[in-house]
DNA sequence: AGCACGCCGACT
DNA sequence: GTCGGCGTGCTC
């Protein structure tokens, strides 16, 4: 930063003051002393003195210091590690006032990667130049491989000497020790190499992209293409022309789920002949730590990583990717709330660089961006390979009901028996973890729920537990009713996986079955393992949740059964519809993906709703119609804007005194209506009491204004906290 | 986020 | 009588 100071004035004893933002939950960035000397500069890394301790920061401003203020502290010490970039420091501002946060808690985001310390300097040795009082063969041939520095271990192998040869030789001065920080090897992407064979569809995709890229500036592009259109092939030649375009190019990929990176990962490896980073929270903090240095120093040009990537501290973005874009994992609940692909748009605008969002089913926020001309709309139309759509047919359960204590529809048992005579897989699809969602006593009626909160106990049968899905908690399944001590009288309501598997087996008995879900499959190899073994066609039926929804592909797939395609829709939240179609629409694509054609039978109770209509008519347009209509009548995202503000404590009777306050403090504004306080759906988790607002507002209010306003008016006394989360996904 | 200061239960 | 539990509040 210069300065423009006038030479004559005493530049010495200039006092400057830095404005330090410390990634911890303060409502600003602290002044501190700038130490002259110091040469500090924005965006640099320093240590901070705060009460007791000393805390990293990042200098966010420089500026003079007028006479009269408070004594500050000053920064201890500047850190030798990279600056934060300009652009990663606005981004990083710019997010805080979109989530109606302090600005410390996307600085820790982006900080998150520095958790492991650096790693130590290695200790090398090298010939000085100076010639030992002695020589020998030995000494003679370790001089000579010691011209660059190498590990003691390494001169040794290299010169075929001993140990005590370099000894001798350091306390001769003719080897002299350095340091040397170990660097990590970012291979430069090739774009040289032959992409893909594409398709004539995917062929017209790649070439608009390569144009929206090639303007080198801020642009946002719809990659829409149906699952098997061949999307990953699409972008990756959006890529090479982002890393194109400069030396320094980098490009950012985001992913869902941890689950799917391998794959993409393999696909650029191939694609530029070097593997690039990847991020998310199953690599190591060391691990980490070179990747954010590699991205900071801009070594590292392609990232592959979950929705934490986008804060990392690119220093020349040309291109981000986000793949699932509707995928509701991006979108994060606690900590600091946000939505990756909403901040990835934010943060290709900063960068001035494109963004492209792919999906098969693109959420109703993105469409809407696309019918209005505001993204460029790329559609993929062919399935990539042979097959075609699968034949998709509703089950009209009322109709058609299963057997007394089963879940199974005669229509869906027929269709999984015809398959399995042909020597073809089936999946049944349930999106319930566990045997049943509910256990009540038969004698009073008691629900079982997990101490401290609301929500139902899970039976697990495989591990003979109860189990909250929320909190974790678990407590083997008793033999009598906690509540009234009746033996014998607990009984588990509705079907989870398990259930369906039992009863799968039961109908089935000589067939092959397998289990999917996040308890059966919790780390990523054992999901590997257990997708390999289905692609190999080691099973017959697998029942499975989301889990194995998406990014598998399965060539002797060839029946889909949603056992319960209502089991979204049920909650009323805003989202259900969409969500549900996502869902049923990806699942039902898992069938007939090679040359076989495939069919989905998706067992409703509501046969007549245009979210199964659409779903049965594989028209994704009429869907997305009746929704947005509604949406629009409602004055609902995309058509208004959403945010919900939730309270919590440990004592209802202050939470109540605090949330009457509340309410009392919202502001009036036109456009602007505030519903609640309503109980939280989970009322009570983990001994807190929960208490909700939610604000709907017109798209042309500043809603972050809006609800600072708001914040401002009032302060939560004690162990009440307050929580702001901008268009809220998750409705608990 | 830490870390200190602050008032109430089981111990040398 | 203290040691320490974590509730509350502050950090430039």
């Amino acid at each position: 930063m210069t300065v423009g100071m006038d030479a004559a004035d005493d530049e010495a004893s200039e006092k400057w003051i830095a404005q330090v933002l410390l990634p911890l939950p303060l409502p600003e960035a602290f002044d501190y002393e700038a130490p002259v000397g110091m040469g500090l500069k924005l965006g640099d890394q320093v240590a901070a003195p705060l009460g007791a301790r000393v805390v990293r920061g990042v200098v966010i401003g420089l500026r003079p210091a007028r006479g009269g203020n408070r004594p500050l502290k000053a920064v201890a010490e500047r850190l030798d590690d990279w600056p934060l970039p300009p652009r990663t420091l606005e981004f990083i501002q710019w997010a805080a006032r979109y989530a109606v946060d302090w600005p410390g808690q996307p600085l820790a985001m982006t900080l998150r990667g520095l958790r492991a310390p650096k790693p130590k300097p290695e200790r090398r040795v090298v010939a000085t130049g100076s010639t030992p009082e002695r020589s020998t063969p030995a000494r003679i041939r370790a001089l000579a491989a010691a011209t660059t520095p190498l590990t003691r271990a390494d001169l040794t192998r290299a010169g075929g000497v001993s140990a005590s040869v370099i000894k001798g030789l350091l306390d001769d001065g003719a080897l002299g020790e350095v340091a040397i920080s170990p660097s990590v090897h970012w291979g430069a992407p090739d774009c040289g190499l032959p992409g893909a064979a594409l398709n004539s569809s995917q062929v017209a995709a790649a070439e608009a992209l390569k144009v929206v890229v090639g303007q080198d500036q801020f642009t946002v592009a719809l990659l829409d293409g149906v699952t098997g259109s061949g999307k990953t092939e699409v972008y990756l030649e959006a890529a090479a022309g982002a890393l194109a375009l400069d030396p320094q190019a980098q490009v950012l990929v985001l992913l869902p789920e941890i689950a799917l990176t391998q794959a993409v990962l393999d696909r650029f490896t191939v694609r530029f002949g070097a593997a690039p980073a990847q991020w998310h929270s199953g690599v190591a903090p060391p691990k980490r730590r070179q990747t954010w240095e590699g991205v900071a120093s801009g070594a590292a040009r392609i990232v592959v990583g979950a929705r934490s990537a986008l804060f990392l501290p690119f220093v020349c973005l040309k291109l981000i990717v986000v793949d699932e874009e509707h995928d509701s994992s991006y979108k994060q609940e606690d900590g600091f709330i946000y939505h990756a692909r909403d901040l990835a748009v934010a943060r290709a605008k900063i960068e001035d660089c494109a963004v492209v969002l792919a999906s098969a089913t693109p959420s109703l926020e993105t469409l809407w961006n696309a019918q209005g001309g505001r993204y460029q709309w790329l559609r993929l139309s062919d399935r990539h390979g042979a097959a075609g759509m699968p034949d998709i047919s509703l089950i009209d359960m009322r109709a058609s009901p299963p057997d007394k204590g089963g879940w199974l529809s005669p229509r869906l048992v027929g269709a999984v028996a015809d398959t399995l005579a042909r020597g073809e897989q089936s999946l049944l699809f349930l999106n319930r973890r566990g045997y049943a969602p509910l256990v009540l006593c038969r004698a009073c009626g008691e629900r079982m729920r997990a101490p401290d909160s609301d929500s139902w106990l899970v039976e697990h049968r495989y591990t003979g537990r109860l189990v909250c899905h929320l909190t974790g908690f678990s407590m083997p399944k008793p033999d009598r009713c906690p509540h009234c001590g009746a033996p014998e009288s607990l009984v588990a309501i509705g079907p989870g996986v398990e259930r369906i598997e039992e009863e799968a087996r039961r109908l089935f008995p000589n067939a092959r079955l397998a289990v999917f879900s996040s308890d059966t499959a919790s780390s990523a190899a054992d999901a590997r393992a257990l997708i390999d073994a289905m692609a190999a066609g080691e099973f017959d039926i697998m029942v499975a949740t989301q889990a194995a929804a998406k990014g598998h592909n399965f060539p002797g797939l060839t029946l889909v059964g949603v056992v319960d395609a209502d089991l979204g829709l049920r909650g009323g939240d805003l989202r259900a519809a969409e969500r549900t179609y996502q869902l049923l629409t990806q699942v039902s694509g898992r069938a007939g993906r090679r040359d076989q054609p495939g069919r989905a039978l998706i067992q409703t109770w509501a046969p007549d709703h245009p979210v199964m209509q659409a779903i049965a008519a594989g028209d994704r347009d009429a869907f997305v119609a009746v929704e947005m209509s509604e949406r629009e009548l409602a004055g609902l995202p995309p058509y208004g804007r959403l945010a919900a503000v939730i309270v919590s404590g440990p004592d209802a009777a202050a939470l109540e005194t605090f949330v009457q306050a509340l309410a009392a403090a919202a502001p009036n504004a036109q456009g602007v209506s505030v519903y609640g306080p309503a109980d939280a759906p989970l009322g009570l988790v983990r001994g807190r009491r929960r208490k909700r607002f939610l604000v709907r507002a017109d798209r042309s209010v500043n809603l972050q204004a809006y609800l600072g306003a708001w914040r401002a008016r009032v302060r939560p006394p004690g162990a009440i906290r307050l929580t702001i989360d901008v268009d809220p996904y998750s409705f608990l």
